[in-house]
DNA sequence: TCCTGTATTGGGAGCGTTCCCAAAACTATA
DNA sequence: TATAGTTTTGGGAACGCTCCCAATACAGGA
């Protein structure tokens, strides 16, 4: 194990602690000379700084924290946690930041969890997966003052710093590619509402209609909760009203949409055109290949902590907001119905 | 935020720094008198130990990594890794640990990767999933003499303490059930043969059928990698050898092998009786609900980390080893044969 | 009452850094 | 060559804890 201190490189390069020190926080004020010699001796010696003593003086962990609830039933299922997750050690790997996860089964643990999560000096700062439940946990972050992020706007609008996907932006994109390709009985299936991704898709797919003067028809929206189960049942409950094509929330719920489809002996996308939202893993693959709105994940996650160490460096005030755009990319599961009469 | 320190709850208090110290850390001799006033100051402030100064002083950082390969292709359509992934959370969570996460690319990212888990003070010890590469790493932390503990055995013995499913021994009753049941012509898909699990889970397979005399037919083992795809593509190719049953050694390739048997036409249970390896959310839910092995995932990784704390507190030698039996569940995609003529 | 032993308490030192200020070394100018 | 200014360097103090040892309080026995 590596058990040198600063003051071993320091002796063994006939200087101060301090430059020493200078030359690892890439201070100015050392002469080229001395800080090439130190630098190699650190590289010899494969010294690194004591995380905890570094923290202890300077206030900074250098650790950020995800929390995320997982009472949900897509945890397992959807891919979204497994791609959050690795977005945010992946960024965090990049600005050599330590990555600390927190899982919360119900509101019993959130107070356990504050405790650890607001301890001064453990957390540079907190990533947070908006969601339903948990508020008042992010109320109570909030006044303890440690930097927090929103990945994902918050429904009620709370102050809060946060990074977003253009959801109705990129949803009426969708639609109106929908509109333009002939469909005329569009579908939905919603995310729950209770969520602001699940509110703000299904807004993009209703100002999309109504931009195109194109009335409401209840009977073709349905909400689901993410999950394929709910996307196959979505769909069943659906083609009674004979829609031409479905926008669902998810990928997972299209999938689910695909199999109903299928089941009741329509074909994709000759009967019914579909499209997903998220661009995950199991869209391509799918048969047949599914038309999505991929979500920019990397950089989503890669925002949001740029973001959160702007916050620890520089303040959490004024709250910062980014949102980020969605790519729409057609596969097989839509087709353009102009071209045949 | 809480910037109290114990030098002030001791100001409280009118005791000295120590005391609370030793209040703090359940030592005795503190008399029953004061301890229960300072646990009342304690309780009332909130105050909570700074966590870097501890561990300056102390060494530890009640910190455990968790090392996940992330460049396999079931990170994110598996629900093991998300399961894995809340156990250990939870299990830290329960004893009182944070938990960082470390995903890993390639072997490029090795060293990167080494220089921040190793450091000195930053992570109490490292539990490492076992796979085919990254051996390197292993060795490397081994040598650098961080407690290390495998999920899983390695491949090659190592000599580094692990838990273990006991995968040969569960998959050789559920083979010895569906003999029991009157199957002939049992296949199987195998995982991957350069894992442990692959490797184990197919020995399981073979010994049942040595066991009973029955000769092993090529023609009945297919290796697949885990995914729904590489189900469905083994059991394509053996629905020639016309199996009367299917072990597959994840639930998911279970799922992917339903569906080639669904698409040729064919009835499970029927005419044909699968079973699966996991139990994971997405098992029982499928029709007809599958016959699969339980890990105990929930237990499996909180002996994971208690093994760990245990090589803290105690040193790694001797290597430990904990075995875990799994639970068979009958369902519904298997029938017995013997009842029928 | 005094002495000895044990239970409790207090304070110093130290963990390995960073930050600050003063000292030293060097440079340029008069 | 002396002086002022700048660059470079070194060491003290502090961060908030734990550990150790010495000091104090309180017993009980002679």
């Amino acid at each position: 194990m590596n058990n040198l201190t600063l003051e071993d490189i320091a002796r063994k390069c006939g200087v101060s602690r301090s430059t020493v020190s200078r030359v690892l926080n890439n201070h100015p004020n050392v002469s080229e000379e001395v800080r090439k010699q130190v630098q190699e001796m650190i590289r010899q010696t494969g010294y690194q700084p004591h995380p905890a003593a570094r923290a202890l003086v300077s206030n900074r962990s250098w650790t950020c924290g995800l929390i995320l609830p997982r009472s949900i039933d897509t945890f397992f299922t959807d891919p979204y946690y497994p791609c959050l997750i690795q977005g945010i050690a992946q960024a965090c790997s990049k600005q050599n930041y330590t990555f600390s996860l927190f899982l919360m089964e119900d509101e019993e643990d959130e107070d356990k969890m504050f405790a650890q999560v607001s301890r001064r000096g453990f957390m540079d700062g907190i990533l947070f997966q908006s969601y339903q439940c948990g508020d008042t946990l992010i109320d109570k972050l909030v006044d303890s003052g440690v930097p927090l992020v929103m990945l994902g706007r918050h429904l009620q609008s709370k102050n809060i710093s946060y990074v977003d996907i253009n959801n109705i932006h990129s949803v009426e994109i969708a639609i109106q590619y929908l509109l333009d390709t002939g469909h005329r009985r569009i579908a939905t299936i919603t995310g729950p509402q209770n969520t602001a991704v699940g509110v703000d898709r299904k807004s993009g797919y209703l100002q999309a209609l109504m931009k195109n003067n194109i009335a409401i028809d209840q009977s073709l929206i349905k909400e689901g909760t993410f999950t394929d189960q709910s996307g196959y049942n979505s769909m069943q409950q659906l083609l009674p009203a004979k829609p031409d094509a479905v926008f669902a929330a998810s990928d997972h719920m299209a999938l689910g949409a695909m199999r109903a489809i299928r089941e009741n002996g329509l074909e994709i996308p000759d009967d019914i055109s579909i499209i997903g939202f998220d661009d995950f893993p199991l869209a391509s693959p799918s048969h047949p290949a599914l038309t999505t709105i991929r979500q920019p994940i990397v950089q989503f996650c890669s925002e949001g902590l740029e973001m959160l160490i702007d916050l620890v460096e520089n303040g959490s005030e004024p709250p910062r907001k980014v949102i980020l755009e969605a790519e729409f990319i057609i596969r097989d599961s839509t087709r353009d119905r102009t071209s045949m009469h």
